[in-house]
DNA sequence: TCAGCTCCTGACAGCGCTGTCAACACAGAT
DNA sequence: ATCTGTGTTGACAGCGCTGTCAGGAGCTGA
């Protein structure tokens, strides 16, 4: 900076305005500043920008996730990255693998590299450090996931509720018992599905019966061995609700391989690729990761432009039942029925 | 920096000192700094921390995509953030949508946040750029991409080589007319997917029919409809290569509208989810992006510790040929066969 | 006792930039 | 001629940290 200045022959001062773009600044000084800086092939120094300029100009912002190659964390990630990309913030993002120590260790970099804004989605985990940056004054906001006892603007699915509709769709068929593979029941989304689906079977005083609420089962390889399990045992279900992709893509797997992918209806939690194309195709609680970015990047551009607020928003983005034919498959034994196509 | 310093009673340099675990430091004055750092919850700033140590400590990367909401790059990306971390770096990410503009000003936004190196996974765009910020002294790995007459760092799958193996098999099973569906020729992995194509049929004295080389389809709904309009042409091909995941699900979908996915052999280049469950499962080409990603990591740490050598290295990552179903289909027209399964 | 050494500590400059403030030039008004 | 106001410019301090260097304490051996 000190070389262009020189060769323009103004003050260092001048070049920033030129850089800046500030008004006050004589057409005939920025030419010459202009001039010097593409002969220079200079560019300012963002870290000394930021560094010596007001604080939280919402120019860097943290992304935590649980796996950034997972495609529903790089939707939100797109969603953050277009919505912020407009004020010219760059995102540093980290994945944790769902390990709380990466987490902390993550969250910790990202606030001494003093991003102005952070957004955790991600397992549970690293509370009381998010509350404490919090309260001093970083915005955060929690995607698919919940921080208690703090003033945290959060975007979540419609988790429960969803969950409980698909179910009950699946009851209205006439399926008497319908088991639930869920992930790890730490998590909160995982506890909501497994409520929604509970809710679901109160509500239509269906057999809440506990074998058929399997949990813990969040990979393909223990969701295909449950649903093998599950197939083989006595007194089977003649429906699945799956409350995660991994575990869908699992019980698909098993099914196929058990070729009773016809005659077990499936519900699955999260869109899966390619859910119109296999067969039966697969009926399935679609969320809209993307969406949940975007509307995590704007919570969080509002509270950088509007710092006095302090209520935090709570943002439902609406999950949707996405009916194929998995999920019109109706029971095998002769049950009455209301509604319902044939078994493909 | 400095409340602390007073509240222990030292000089700066002395905090620094500590934070920094450098040797000469007696326990006594250590230990007063960390009771008053955790007392005062003080975090060091590390920008400030950049800008005054010695430059291109590594503690910086930048990474370029076309989209991180896809798969391929996304792998990449967790392959460059596993081998980086180690060394305690940040990744600061942007997609670019193949938009040149885009790719221009995030490259450009990257090095005025003083990256220690970048990773382009992108198309093409931005040479003379990259060029200039090579001859700067930033280390650069090319992923996926290429960039002529610059000393940079390459990683690129065997494009060519295992499309040429994939078309030659189809010809082996007796196929005498091969599709080609192919993306965008200004893209450098599609030109060379097609050059493998060719040679195949070259090599297998096979028929080069223009009307069969279908390229710039490289979104779902184009290759669905250049499949539909391929299978109801005369002369219509017994067999067909896609060129890339997309087209690849454009034309599975396609197939399975038109009730052809048991007559028409398809082979694809990368991974598609779900390629073991469609029936017929698909045979593939599958790439290793998260390997691309881990050797551009090792590259750009080799500059970074190693900044005297300047020969390029150029890394190829072998695809690998993933047999199914889809891919053994024979033609239909009774014709001399070598092998092959039954048509499913 | 004192040079010569090691170990520890702090003062100070400076990384590359921006905010503040003062200075100056020149217009129009008195 | 003097005053006010507006537009333009630069000097300088300081953002939070680290590198350099000098100085003091404490130990050894002569």
């Amino acid at each position: 900076m000190g070389d262009v200045a020189a060769r323009a022959g103004v003050s260092l001062k001048s070049v920033s305005r030129v850089v800046n773009a500030e008004q006050h600044v004589s057409a005939d000084l920025a030419e010459r500043v202009r001039r010097a800086i593409t002969e220079l092939g200079y560019r300012p120094d963002r870290r000394a920008r930021d560094l010596a300029a007001a604080p939280a100009s919402g120019r860097l912002i943290g992304y935590v996730q649980v796996d950034a190659a997972n495609l529903f964390f790089a939707a939100v990630y797109r969603g953050l990255e277009d919505t912020t990309r407009t004020r010219g913030s760059l995102i540093i993002a980290g994945s944790t693998d769902a390990d709380p120590e990466r987490e902390t260790a993550l969250i910790e970099t990202l606030i001494e590299s003093r991003v102005d804004g952070l957004v955790i989605a991600a397992a549970e985990g690293s509370d009381e450090l998010l509350r404490r940056e919090i309260a001093h004054g970083t915005p955060v906001v929690c995607v698919d996931r919940l921080l208690a006892n703090a003033p945290c603007d959060t975007v979540v699915s419609s988790n429960r509720d969803s969950t409980r509709a698909a179910v009950v769709h699946l009851r209205e068929l006439g399926h008497a018992r319908i088991a639930f593979l869920g992930g790890d029941q730490r998590v909160w989304t995982a506890t909501e599905r497994l409520a929604g689906y509970r809710e679901a079977l109160h509500n239509t005083a269906g057999e809440l019966d506990p074998d058929l609420e399997i949990v813990d089962v969040g990979d393909v390889a223990r969701a295909t061995q449950a649903t093998r399990r599950l197939l083989t045992a006595q007194r089977a279900p003649t429906a699945i609700f799956t409350a995660q992709d991994r575990i869908t893509t699992g019980t698909i797997t098993a099914l196929h391989e058990l070729g009773r992918q016809y005659d077990v209806a499936l519900f699955g939690f999260d869109e899966i690729p390619f859910s119109e194309q296999l067969n039966p195709s697969v009926s399935v609680v679609a969320q809209d990761p993307y969406e949940m970015g975007r509307r995590a990047g704007q919570l969080l551009l509002n509270r950088l432009s509007d710092r006095s607020s302090t209520t935090p928003v709570q943002t439902v983005v609406e999950a949707t039942l996405r009916h194929r034919q998995s999920g019109q498959i109706v029971p095998l034994a002769p049950q009455p029925r209301t509604e319902g196509d044939d078994r493909c």
